[in-house]
DNA sequence: GCCGTTTTCGGCCCGACTGTTTTCAGTCG
């Protein structure tokens, strides 16, 4: 049973607990643990079988049980019964926007309906208007939800949404009456996924601010309008929320904006324990503001060094501060090399002359020029004899640069048996080597991490490309152990790529954090197929962060000699 | 349901906007 199944089994308890109207507090229990243990990094199972269930913040005797429970049964007759009284359907419904718990538990009560069809006929005769609480306008919120829900828009990959955010943040900023304008969110976090556009502005002139942003042209419709706060839906179906607040209140605002919800709550319960109240306007004693204008006011009023809203996940972040051992996060500018990249010489679109122009655009010091090995024919895998006029080609180039260096790299194939897909007379010769699997994803957990396994422990492999496969939103991971695949690295000191392709992101944050803290070393590789997707390597910059790494555990930090150095004593080892 | 250097009981973050009401509940972030 992984971590992913029981949060959900938690999360459905939490939903199902909201439509019945139960205790609120132990609704948010619910949510916490499920978050806690989606976010956790480590098997729940491994800490029930030690019986440190309940060292998780979050998880109490009562949880800790009902984990057991799901470990031993697979299921929680808690959740069973919970089932039998509300039909689990309703929860559907609670994916409409403007439709809360209160709201389905009436239509429920009245209608005794479950399928959005049934909602939809109901609205459409007008029967749900004459319900109290509810009107014409709620009815055609509900249709207007249901028509969303079924274009099925869910949370997008943070690197389709990134550059858009950005573009409009600098069309309202150049257009509108404003001081200070970012957007905040899950964008400000890099989160892998974001569901929408969070927006902060502060002006004296919010009536203008907001109505200029309610008439851009990219956007649908307008959701809420008020003078502190507007909400829009974007012509590419993703919601856009805008603030204006005072220019005092631009830090309390920010950090408020930025969340986390989780990180936003633990921050507010300490400022109560401390006597003092925050809200987007400031922090406050009493009637008394007493701070606001920047975050690392909001956070010093706490008694807090200033947390990397990277961090900002209510995941050990405000303990670290707390105790002044918050990691010193690797800097995006420190990342001087991109371990990844794809050219003309396999199934990538650019030459190495290209590779090398637009990383000196970048300004980065080195690009590892990895193709796909000889049998990943669909991608057009490098067959032995073209790897050698590969590896002069990129000689000749190195003398004549002097910022960027090509390093002569290949992302090799591990075979479904675990063997590799150039024999090791060749590897020897590739001097950086970065297996992968490509096939074969059906296999089970067992044969599927034996495969990395063994790549890990071949002398001449450097590396494991994307080690889970997953791809955001379309494929979830293959099947594997990742905790024993940690383990080898750790042994033969072999280091975890993270791959910064806007789907991949693999590793994901949080087993980021468990391989750094088990002192593995990690390195960033944007799997470029094409000059401009090298960009993406700040948001594999942003994963590491996120996964609390520092300059030091990042291979990508080394200068060109360093890395070079760090590759041979791989093989030396 | 969790949690505790005031506490093992009694708290638990805070505010904006909408749509329904006629002073506020529900939803959302």
């Amino acid at each position: 049973m992984k971590n992913k199944e029981i949060a959900e089994i938690f999360r459905q308890v939490a939903q199902l607990l909201e439509i019945k109207g139960d205790n609120p507090y132990r609704i948010r229990a619910y949510e916490k643990a499920a978050q806690t243990i989606e976010a956790l990094g480590v098997d729940v199972e491994e800490l029930a079988k030690k019986g440190r269930l309940t060292s998780v913040p979050g998880i109490g005797a009562d949880l800790a049980n009902k984990i057991q429970e799901i470990l031993r049964t697979g299921t929680l007759s808690l959740l069973e019964d919970l089932k039998k009284e509300i039909p689990p359907a309703l929860l559907t419904f609670l994916q409409i926007p403007s439709l809360g718990p209160r709201k389905v538990k009436a239509i429920y009560d009245k209608f005794g309906i479950t399928t959005l069809e049934e909602l939809e006929k109901l609205c459409l005769e007008h029967k749900v208007a004459r319900l109290s609480g509810f009107g014409f306008k709620t009815e055609e919120n509900i249709l207007k939800g249901i028509k969303l829900l079924k274009e099925k828009r869910g949370r997008r990959p943070l690197g389709e949404v990134l550059p858009y955010a950005e573009e409009i943040v600098e069309l309202i900023k150049s257009k509108a009456p404003l001081e200070n304008i970012a957007s905040a969110g899950s964008i400000r976090r890099r989160k892998e996924t974001v569901k929408d556009i969070d927006v902060l502005i502060t002006s004296n002139q919010p009536e203008k601010v907001m109505s200029f942003v309610a008439n851009l042209p990219q956007v649908e419709e307008v959701i809420a309008f008020g003078e502190t706060k507007t909400s829009v839906r974007l012509k590419i179906g993703i919601q856009m929320d805008v603030r204006v607040v005072p220019q005092n209140s631009w830090g309390a605002a920010l950090a408020y904006f930025t969340g986390s919800k989780a990180h936003n709550i633990r921050v507010r319960e300490l400022a109560l324990e401390k006597g003092l109240k925050i809200n987007e306007y400031g922090v406050y004693r009493g009637e008394e503001w007493i701070a606001g204008r920047t975050e690392e006011e909001v956070y010093g009023a706490l008694g807090l060094p200033w947390i990397p809203p990277e961090l900002r996940e209510d995941q050990g972040e405000i303990e670290a501060a707390l105790e002044g051992r918050l990691p010193r996060l690797v800097e995006y500018h420190e990342v001087i090399g991109d371990a990844h990249v794809h050219s003309k010489y396999s199934d990538g679109a650019s030459s190495l002359e290209e590779i090398m122009n637009y990383a000196e655009k970048l300004g980065l010091s080195w690009v590892a020029i990895c193709d796909h090995s000889q049998g990943l024919k669909v991608a057009g895998g490098v067959p032995v004899e073209d790897l050698f006029k590969k590896k002069r080609h990129i000689e000749e180039l190195n003398q004549k640069s002097k910022k960027v260096k090509l390093i002569f790299g290949a992302e090799v194939d591990i075979n479904s048996d675990g063997t590799l897909d150039y024999p090791d007379e060749v590897l020897k010769e590739i001097d950086f080597v970065i297996a992968a699997i490509h096939t074969g994803f059906q296999q089970d957990e067992k044969q599927i991490t034996e495969r990395i396994i063994s790549a890990l422990k071949h002398p001449l492999v450097h590396a494991i490309a994307h080690p889970t496969g997953r791809l955001i939103n379309e494929r979830e991971p293959y099947a594997v152990e990742l905790k024993e695949v940690f383990e080898a690295a750790k042994n033969y000191g072999k280091a975890l790529e993270v791959n910064a392709y806007y789907k991949r992101l693999d590793l994901p944050y949080i087993y980021v954090r468990t391989a750094r803290d088990m002192g593995i070393k990690l390195i960033i590789g944007t799997d470029a197929h094409i000059v401009d997707q090298m960009t993406y390597l700040s948001l594999g910059t942003a994963v590491a962060r996120r996964g609390w790494c520092e300059k030091e555990d990042l291979l990508n930090t080394l200068s060109y000699e360093e890395f070079m150095a760090w590759l041979k004593k791989v093989r030396n080892a």
